[in-house]
DNA sequence: GTGGTCTAGACCACC
DNA sequence: GTGGTCTAGACCACG
């Protein structure tokens, strides 16, 4: 599959997986239609517990991205494209938001922050291009 | 007090207080020997429970920034400040390698990124200044 | 389990338990990557409340003895061994400086303290041998 | 004065107190119906808080140890030398024990832990003398 | 008043 | 089942 678990990142892991199967259906890596991985296969990829994915992909079906497919799996609802394309950059916005808030709340010099995230903005459109 | 608490954070609540204090101190807003609000003040502030907050200072107190005075309070350590300094980019920087990794992940528009995170930038520089 | 917790010992209950895990871990009782009791099978045995070992095995999480495994318990680090062989005999030799130290403050006679030392150094090395 | 409140002890200060007057008792270095420092002045040398003072004193007192002379301060019991030196050994073999036995637990080499009670001991014997 | 410790009991995320 | 976090409330030592 094509994305990775932080274990570290403080967000709970099955909200992970949800954000970036949201991400996946946005960027059009996952299309409509389109059956996920199972629960036990995404489970041993990302060496979590098969009851986290199911909890991500319970959630993701609450949330009308996902729907069983009887007998078959879970698949990309049709519309799940341009909804999660709409909350994708709302999701990204607010943890830069947050970040940002917590930088200039520690009284970081503005220049300071601006090359930092300049460096970082570059550093990761540079990675695997 | 001169911050705040995001239940919503994800981050826990003891560990956002480590934070700000840290962020607080690199800031230059509390200073070498002054004391911390006190753990019942700072509680009843920021509408936590106590036990909280003294874990919170537990912990800075475990990492060097607060020292207990006797009966008096805690107070921020002489090296705190160059200590806090030090660790507050390399806190922002994590923080915003995860969200920058997590956009470019979701497969978002290297040029939509870049715009995003300018005018964020450009929002959070003017606010308050 | 193999410890036990002196209520009047002055030493408060969670510093107890995490220097008996160090013990129990520079003598080889607890090797790297077996798991220790759960806390709250071991707030049952030693009949103390479970926040308490929480507290202790935070402690000693902090101090790289242990670690986390999601979902499973606390495992004993690799190099935990190695560290506590170093420390145990500092926090030893710190405790009984203390003790001699109060002991000789208290003119007690040179001779006096010498052969109470031996008789329980002796005591001590027969018991349970 | 002739002795030294260590804070990093465990021991609580008043009973560090306590015990040293015991000890200045017992080592004939305060006698019978001497007077013993003031609260103030006692507070003033060890640079602690007078109530912190006052405390131990009303534990001598009720120890019988000290006694109270109308308008004049606290003096030394007529029984309290012989007293003390009763307690002395005991109070300093129960610590004693207690370092021992740690150690014994800590499954420290029976011949390693000899050494090093030799050592400190020949330390504490060495020094000021 | 201060912090430090302990208890009791709750809820959550994860296995 | 596991640990992690939080709340509520108690008691102690110290100033």
């Amino acid at each position: 599959m094509f994305f990775k678990i932080d274990f570290s990142d403080g967000l709970a892991i099955y909200q992970q997986v949800v954000r970036q199967i949201k991400f996946a259906v946005a960027g059009g890596v996952l299309k409509a239609g389109e059956l996920v991985p199972s629960v036990r296969e995404l489970a041993r990829e990302l060496a979590i517990n098969p009851n986290t994915v199911s909890r991500a992909y319970r959630e993701l079906q609450s949330h009308g991205v996902l729907e069983s497919v009887r007998g078959t799996g879970l698949a990309v609802t049709a519309d799940a494209e341009s909804q999660c394309r709409n909350e994708r950059v709302d999701m990204i916005r607010a943890r830069l938001k947050q970040v940002l808030a917590e930088a200039k709340q520690s009284r970081l010099d503005a220049g300071q922050l601006r090359s930092l995230v300049e460096s970082e903005l570059t550093a990761v459109e540079q990675r695997e291009e």
